[in-house]
DNA sequence: CACCAGGCAAGTA
DNA sequence: TACTTGCATGGT
């Protein structure tokens, strides 16, 4: 059933080629920053945060918060995310020398366990990180995705981020590219028909579903 | 004007 | 444990 979704996603949408950025790091950075954030304010962001330093988590992190601040402000939370960002700042260049080649190639569940370590990091951010910035396997799950698969009544409004993610790494076979196009094809129904005001579900590509 | 966007943590009872 | 609230910009 959830490879039928699928199907049906990929026949109706271009490909999503995400995730933006240009390095593994800075599509880290923008996990953090496009927390309750539209993609749009994030790309503001890092494009001032690289006007004002050299893009790297040792530059980043000798910047004056006040200034990194000043430089991710139009990503919203700046004060918030501000901490977010020099805590797991703090994490990389600690643990890993800010070396991205060297973290990757940890097991999937001790990152996963690292980066729920670092407050301001919470599942969907380590989720986000291990697959689109690490290329490891893991299901990312959103507001989108919980959305969706309600409205289909496919789970319970209720069901747990981890009870999300079980349903899709227990059926679908662990592959990256694959874990890649379904969360961002998820994200584009959602954005698309499943809207809390003015849904569009009359033309929605999943309409019908409810195996 | 209201509402939302690729969440998370802290506070309250 | 189960809610609720703060965080904040920019687009529609």
């Amino acid at each position: 059933m959830l490879h039928d979704i699928f199907t049906r996603l990929f026949a109706h949408f271009a490909p999503q080629r995400w995730w933006p950025g240009e390095t593994p790091f800075e599509v880290m950075v923008g996990a953090i920053l496009t927390q309750n954030t539209n993609w749009q304010n994030v790309e503001r962001a890092i494009a001032q945060l690289k006007s004002t330093v050299a893009f790297t988590p040792h530059a980043i992190f000798a910047l004056p918060p006040a200034m990194l601040a000043a430089a991710i402000r139009p990503a919203g939370y700046f004060n918030i995310k501000t901490g977010r960002l020099r805590n797991f700042l703090t994490y990389f260049v600690e643990r890993y020398n800010g070396n991205v080649e060297t973290m990757r190639q940890q097991p999937i569940a001790q990152l996963r366990t690292e980066l729920l370590g670092v407050r301001g990091i919470g599942p969907e951010t380590a989720d986000s990180i291990l697959l689109y910035a690490l290329d490891k396997p893991v299901f990312v799950v959103d507001t989108y995705t919980q959305r969706v698969l309600s409205r289909h009544y496919l789970v319970p409004e209720e069901t747990t981020y981890d009870d999300v993610q079980s349903i899709f790494m227990d059926s679908l076979a662990h592959d990256v590219r694959h874990f890649n196009e379904y969360h961002a094809l998820l994200v584009a129904v959602g954005k698309t028909f499943c809207r809390r005001t003015n849904p569009q579900c009359e033309q929605c590509p999943l309409k019908g579903v409810n195996w």
